[in-house]
RNA sequence: GGGCGGUUAGCUCAGUGGUUUAGAGCGCUGCGUUGACAUCGCAGAGGUCACAAGUUCGACCCUUGUACCGCCCA
């Protein structure tokens, strides 16, 4: 299958704002120049580090089409934009609202909803009072933010709270402005909360808004767009700015003697992602996207499996911010961007419809309008990309829609994916992509996401240059699991390189064994058992791999192949093939020439796609003629009758030179000195089994002398150890250490003690014999048979030791 | 307040349709220059799988609850 990745390159707002630090640096006021002349410095800037990210990719090895290059301001895709604003408006989707929306004072620009990123911070909760007309009595209300009051319309209570019941329908008078305000009733009142009595300023906060509309109250805005207090509010406080007037309002309040008290109280502000500072609610005319509608295919999609999340419990996440859409605030009050194709009648009320002009071109006699002067947010642009790279709207179908997966982060979810899938159900009739795989977010050892501003990423190109591109990839892909975050450290990476390392000197030794008598065919009469318990691993490996890959579990997979290439391929079929490449019989060794070449060809095609350069490199040195490249070749084929369970011969001769093994290394013999061993087995299939391993046991354990027999005696001043087919005995003289050897012994003898005990006692039990199923019991039987006999001939050998 | 994750070896983390002697890497200990590899080899130490209850013949795994940590949304 040939896999093709769609790039796109998005203008985005941290841009804008290293551009506006560009501009400063220069000495340049954003407001001193014409939106010309900016827009001059912003594609300058983007020619400039627009290609970073880029040239990381490309480094990284990225096999993207990168002919289908876009980005999002380019003229093509800027058409496809324009063209969906008003096919959208057409329907009747987008509308324009003077309405309250989330404002970054100090950008000066509306905000959607997911920019708004809510802190938690330590504020004050001030208990106001609010003395009530042609009465004694005051009526107190709770605020976190009491310059706010400045814009108050209204007081509400509860309409079930008792307390306040007879107060409904009289006036409170603001204080400091001296405003008459009326007391209504209104269920969004928490009579829990606070007071019970809630200030409403519905120009200023999203909840007194709607509290606003539905009682019609006046929407008395008290600030300027960035945030100043506007000449709405008494003269003394015009011009101050928010933090200015909140200190002036407490200030005020204490000199009449309204403010009651004031308490600390933890609560959470939305600060702008554009600016960091703590957001407005503004009253101002925008452009929205209605929503629901829009939402409605999307959700049935991935509802119905039509689409698939990775991991899956993303959906819930998905499904609730679908359930719950508000529509889009889409207008930014930026430069930088795509201009809304609105045009007003010059002189003309634009508020009217009749004087707009919407089309992706300009009206004829432009010198009778004026376009808007928003622009769309950046998301706008890029919840088309699935279709808009591909020449659409000219091509309102194309070949390459829709795709199979979509591959991202799960903190964009509502900014891209979901929106993605609502345009490509809108513009296309259906979904844009089959999967969705959320990766892991890497962060910082302390957990924090890497950020430009906090300056705690890595810069990828020198981490691929210290431990190579190969390796960062294997590595990180590695330490991913599915759906949990990562915390990255460098260190980390020195699994990879040390597995590239490994990989590069393995297919070197095969390599520095070709014989030019070789020839290319197998022969099957002479393959040993090593050969087909190796290939009967591969298949399993490739079986896994395979199974892994599909359900994007990246990590599983690279540990399988990881595995299987280190602790099997590398430390047991390399070290047998090197007594092979030894042998006298040339077919032997072409054999195992042959298989070592094809077993880690294998193994390059399966890690290609983690490690794609030092895959294609060590392939380029091992393909046959009528083999393409690597990036071309096929996924390797599964064979699965090559499968066995187990092979007995192979985890027998695993066995025995691992127990040589340890005697030698537990009793400090040095790896230097030959040491002579003998292999007491039970029967004479057994001892032809150990016979036919002789030279590859004598030689993996390093061994001068192998005797191997039946039932031989235990040699006086002995070590031993204990196999499942056979008992080995290591004859060391005065060399062997008694007391360790013992040591030794007793703890196995009492780990195999702790197994019989926890078997018996399972198999005593009536229910378990009754109700489990039967291989299981007899499984357990097995086992306890065999931990007997282990357990009494270790007692038997500790005994023969004192 | 709601949702979603997490809690397994000193550290960073895998893992299991419930019954196999619970794994890896790093770190640690001992030994090691045999013609692939010291970015290495061989061997070893190290875990009541957060806590509690429940289901079950059997729970690290399933259910419920608790505690703590992280993220998202109100």
């Amino acid at each position: 299958m040939l896999v093709g990745f769609l790039e796109l390159t998005m203008h985005l707002s941290l841009p804008n704002q290293r551009k506006a630090k560009m501009l400063q640096e220069k000495g340049i006021d954003k407001k001193d120049i014409s939106r010309e002349e900016f827009l001059e410095h912003a594609w300058e800037w983007k020619e400039k580090y627009g290609g970073i990210i880029i040239n990381q990719l490309q480094k990284l090895g990225c096999s993207c089409d990168w002919d289908k290059l876009n980005f999002t301001m380019d003229d093509k895709y800027s058409e496809a934009v324009l063209e969906s604003f008003v096919r959208l408006f057409d329907k009747g989707l987008i509308y324009k609202g003077n309405r309250l929306v989330n404002w970054c004072p100090k950008s000066q620009t509306a905000l959607s909803d997911e920019e708004v990123i809510f802190k938690e911070v330590n504020g004050k909760l001030w208990y106001i009072k609010y003395a009530i007309e042609n009465s004694d009595s005051f009526i107190e209300i709770a605020t976190t933010r009491p310059e706010t009051m400045l814009g108050d319309v209204a007081v509400a209570v509860n309409p079930s709270d008792k307390r306040f019941k007879d107060l409904i329908g009289s006036n409170a008078i603001l204080p400091i402005v001296g405003r008459k305000i009326p007391i209504i009733a209104d269920k969004m009142v928490d009579p829990e909360f606070g007071t019970g009595c809630v200030k409403i300023t519905p120009a200023h906060d999203p909840n007194d808004y709607n509290v606003g509309l539905e009682h019609s109250l006046d929407m008395v805005n008290v600030m300027n767009p960035d945030g100043s207090i506007n000449s709405n509010a008494p003269k003394e406080y015009v011009g101050l700015t928010r933090e200015d007037a909140r200190k002036k309002v407490i200030d005020d309040l204490k000199k009449d003697n309204c403010l009651l008290k004031e308490e600390d109280y933890m609560h959470k502000v939305g600060f702008s992602e554009r600016g960091n500072v703590p957001i407005e609610y503004y009253l101002s005319d925008q452009w929205f996207l209605k929503m629901k509608e829009l939402a409605k295919p999307a959700i049935k999609s991935v509802k119905k499996g039509e689409i698939n999340f990775y991991p899956n419990h993303w959906v819930k996440t998905y499904d609730h911010w679908m359930d719950n859409i508000q529509d889009w605030c889409i207008s930014r009050q930026l430069y930088w961007g795509h201009r809304i194709p609105v045009w007003y009648k010059k002189d003309s009320d634009h508020s009217k419809k009749e004087n707009w002009f919407i089309s992706t071109t300009p009206p004829k006699d432009i010198d009778n309008w004026e376009q808007d002067t928003d622009v769309l947010d950046t998301w706008f642009s890029s919840w088309l990309w699935p279709f808009a790279v591909h020449n659409w709207p000219e091509e309102e179908k194309t070949h390459y829609y829709p795709t199979s997966a979509l591959v991202t982060g799960p903190d964009i979810i509502f900014f891209w994916v979901a929106r993605m899938i609502m345009s490509g159900f809108e513009f296309m009739g259906e979904a844009p992509f089959k999967d969705v795989y959320f990766t892991s977010i890497l962060r910082d050892e302390q957990g924090r996401k890497f950020s430009k501003s906090l300056g705690n990423s890595p810069d990828p190109i020198g981490l691929f240059n210290k431990y190579g591109t190969d390796a960062t990839r294997f590595s990180v892909m590695l330490m991913s699991p599915q759906g949990s975050d990562v915390y990255f450290s460098e260190s980390g990476l020195e699994i990879g390189r040390n597995f590239m390392s490994k990989i590069w000197n393995a297919s070197r030794f095969i390599m520095l064994n070709h014989d030019e008598n070789f020839n290319d065919s197998l022969n099957n009469d002479k393959l040993a058992f090593q050969d087909e318990w190796i290939l009967s691993e591969l298949d399993k490996t490739i079986k896994k791999v395979n199974a892994y890959y599909d359900s994007y579990q990246f990590n599983e997979a690279i540990k399988v192949i990881y595995e299987f290439t280190w602790s099997e391929f590398c430390d047991w079929y390399i070290e047998l093939a090197k007594i092979n490449f030894q042998s006298d019989d040339q077919t032997i060794r072409n054999n195992t020439y042959i298989l070592s070449k094809d077993v880690l060809k294998k193994i390059l095609l399966l890690l290609h796609p983690v490690s794609p350069f030092i895959t294609e490199e060590i392939w380029s040195y091992l393909k046959s003629k009528s083999d393409n490249d690597i990036i071309i070749s096929e996924w390797p084929q599964l064979n699965e009758e090559s499968i066995v369970d187990d092979s007995e011969t192979m985890s027998t001769l695993k066995e025995i030179v691992t127990s040589v093994r340890t005697i030698r290394s537990e009793l400090n013999i040095l790896p230097s000195k030959k040491i002579d061993v003998l292999i007491s087995v039970n029967n004479a299939d057994d001892k032809k089994l150990f016979e036919d391993l002789k030279d590859t046991i004598t030689s993996l354990s390093k061994i001068d002398n192998l005797e191997i027999d039946l039932n031989i005696k235990k040699p006086k001043k002995s070590a031993v150890g204990i196999c499942k087919k056979c008992v080995a005995y290591v004859p060391l003289g005065d060399l062997v250490d008694t007391d360790s050897e013992i040591k030794r012994l007793t703890k196995r003898l009492n780990e195999v003690k702790d197994f019989i005990n926890a078997i018996e006692k399972k198999l005593k039990n009536k229910s378990f014999i009754d109700k489990a199923p039967e291989n299981i019991v007899n499984n357990e039987k097995n086992k306890l048979n065999d931990f007997i006999v282990e357990r009494d001939k270790i007692i038997d050998n500790i005994a023969m030791l004192k």
